[in-house]
RNA sequence: GGCGAGUUACCCAAGUGGCCAAAGGGAUCUGACUGUAAAUCAGACUGCUUCGCAUUCGGGGGUUCGAAUCCCUCACUCGCCA
C-alpha cells in the first residue's frame, strides 16, 4: 500500500520502462540523465471532457506520482481552455460543451488529480488551469505571437489531424487548432515554472511534440516528452470499459464495489501488465505474482492483489474492504437467506438498487435497478435463463417479488453470473 | 459560388418500390464449459400489453394500394473546380 518507487532500479527512468510506461519519448539517453539528476518540473494535462477522470487518466496520474516520488515536481494541468475546444478524435468532430459545464468539470478534475499528488515538501505539486493564460489572449496576439511558429504542413501531418482529413468526417478549424493550444501550454509552463517535461498518452504524442517544437523555436531550448502506451486488453477489446461504460474514478459514477469487480475480472493474460502500471508493488512482488498466475491461476491471487491495491489507491482501504465484504456475501457459497440484516444491507448498499413492493414484477424490478434497459430485454433475459432472484433462477417472466424479502427488507436480483442489483422493499 | 458523391440500428456495412424490423461483420448480453478468467460452441440483440401491434433507415414535405428504396426541400459531411 505504501507509495514508493522500487529501490532495486537504478533510477526512475529504468523503473518506468520496466513497468511498460514508456511507449515513445524524446531522446531516451537525455531523458534518463535528466530524470536521474536534480529535481525537474514536469507537467501532464487533463481535459474536462466528462465530470470525472477515468482509468485511462489514472495511468497518467500514476506516472506523475512516480516521478514525484523520484523527487521531481509535478504540475497538474486542467484544460479549462483546451476543454472548450476539444482535441480531435480520429473518428468524428466533438460536440462543444458549454462554458459553464467545462468550468464545473475543471473543478471536479482538478480535485481528483490533486488527491493523488503530494502538496508538501520541496517538490510539492501545483495545479494549473490553462484558461488562466489563454483567456486573456486576443485573436490577433495569438496569430502574431504563437501562430507564426506553427507550419501548417507539420500540423497536417499529425496523426489525429490526418486521420480526420482522410476520414469522411473532416475536421473543423477549431479542432485543427487544438495542437497549438496544447503547445502554448508547455511554452507557458516552461517560461513560468521552468517545466521541461510533459507526459501524456501516446495518442497525445502529436500534441506533446507540438509543445517541444514550439519551445525549441521560441526559446531555443530542448525540452522533453514521454508518451505512455495505449493500454489494450489481450482479447482486443478496449481497456477500461465495464459493460460498455467507462470506469470512472468518481465513486458516484462507478461504485467502489463495481470498481473492485472490474479489476478482479482482469484476464490472466493481462493481470501482470496491469499490476506493473497501476500498483506500487516492487519488482520482486510482481515476479512472484507472475509465477502465481502461471502455477495456480484458479486462486487468482494476482487479480485479488490488483483489485485491492487499485481500489484502495482510488477509494481508500475502508471502501475497498466494504466492497470485498459485499462481494463475499453476495458471491459466497452460503445462502443469502442466512445473512443477517447488517451484512446484507451493507452488501446491497454497494449495488445499484431500486425500491419495490412484494407485488412488483420481476421484469419491472430488473428495469428499475438498471439491470436491463427495457421490459422486453428483461423478459428476454428471463427466457434465456439468465435472471436470478436471491440466487434462485426466475423461470417465469410474470413472476413478482412476492416472498423474496430477506432480512432487513432486501432482495438481491442477479443477471447472468455476476451482474447484481439490490431491491429495497418499501 | 459551381459540379459530383454521400447521410441505414452501438460501430462498420448491405439493401435502390412489396418477400425489410431491414443481410453480413464487430461490439454487447445470456446459456454451456470454467477459476466471478480466456478460448470455444449455442442463443439474443428497436419498443410494447410479444403467436400480434407500434415506431425506425439525416430532418420536413410529396408520389403510390404500398417507400430505406421514387420526387421536392432543408441540414450536415466528403471530393473536385473557382
Amino acid at each position: 500500500m505504501e507509495q514508493k518507487n522500487d529501490p532495486s532500479f537504478a533510477d526512475i527512468w529504468e523503473e518506468l520502462n520496466y513497468r511498460g510506461l514508456v511507449h515513445v519519448s524524446t531522446d531516451a539517453a537525455e531523458l534518463k540523465t535528466l530524470l536521474a539528476g536534480p529535481p525537474i518540473t514536469f507537467y501532464c494535462g487533463f481535459d474536462p471532457t466528462a465530470p470525472s477522470l477515468h482509468l485511462g487518466n489514472l495511468v497518467q496520474i500514476l506516472v506523475m506520482r512516480r516521478l514525484q516520488l523520484a523527487g521531481h515536481k509535478p504540475l497538474g494541468l486542467v484544460g479549462g481552455s483546451t476543454g472548450l475546444i476539444g482535441d480531435p478524435r480520429p473518428t468524428a468532430e466533438r460536440t462543444l460543451n458549454t462554458r459553464e459545464t467545462v468550468a464545473e468539470w475543471v473543478g471536479y478534475l482538478s480535485a481528483q488529480v490533486a488527491r493523488f499528488l503530494s502538496f508538501e515538501g520541496d517538490n510539492a505539486a501545483r495545479m494549473v488551469n490553462n484558461l488562466d493564460w489563454t483567456a486573456p489572449l486576443s485573436a490577433i496576439d495569438f496569430l502574431r505571437d504563437v501562430g507564426k511558429y506553427f507550419r501548417v504542413g507539420t500540423m497536417l501531418k499529425k496523426d489525429a489531424v490526418s486521420a480526420r482529413l482522410n476520414s469522411d468526417a473532416g475536421i473543423s478549424y477549431t479542432e485543427f487548432s487544438y495542437q497549438i493550444l496544447q503547445g502554448m501550454d508547455f511554452l507557458e509552463l516552461y517560461r513560468t515554472y521552468g517545466c521541461v517535461l510533459q507526459t501524456g498518452g501516446s495518442d497525445q504524442w502529436g500534441n506533446l511534440t507540438s509543445g517541444t517544437d514550439l519551445i525549441h523555436r521560441a526559446e531555443h531550448a530542448s525540452v522533453h516528452a514521454i508518451g505512455t502506451p495505449l493500454i489494450t486488453n489481450s482479447d482486443g477489446t478496449k481497456f477500461g470499459k465495464s459493460e460498455g461504460n467507462a470506469v470512472w474514478l468518481d465513486p458516484a459514477l462507478t461504485s467502489p464495489y463495481a470498481f473492485y469487480q472490474f479489476w478482479l475480472n482482469t484476464d490472466d493474460a493481462d493481470v501482470v501488465e496491469r499490476l506493473k502500471i497501476f500498483t506500487f508493488l516492487t519488482r520482486d512482488d510482481l515476479e512472484r505474482l507472475e509465477r502465481a498466475v502461471e502455477a495456480e491461476p484458479f486462486r487468482r491471487e494476482a487479480q485479488r492483489t490488483l483489485a485491492f491495491e487499485v481500489t484502495s489507491l482510488v477509494h481508500g482501504v475502508a471502501a475497498t474492504e466494504a466492497a470485498i465484504a459485499a462481494a463475499g456475501a453476495l458471491f459466497g457459497q452460503g445462502e443469502l437467506a442466512e445473512l443477517d440484516a447488517e451484512t446484507l444491507g451493507a452488501a446491497v448498499a454497494e449495488l445499484p438498487s431500486a425500491k419495490a413492493t412484494a407485488a412488483t414484477s420481476v421484469v419491472q424490478a430488473l428495469l428499475d435497478t438498471g439491470l436491463v434497459s427495457s421490459l422486453g430485454e428483461a423478459r428476454r433475459a428471463i427466457g434465456q435463463g439468465g435472471v436470478y432472484l436471491n440466487n434462485e433462477k426466475v423461470a417465469d417472466d410474470t413472476a413478482t417479488l412476492e416472498g423474496s424479502e430477506l432480512a432487513g427488507g432486501f432482495a438481491v436480483l442477479r443477471r447472468g453470473k455476476k451482474t447484481l442489483a439490490g431491491v429495497t422493499f418499501s
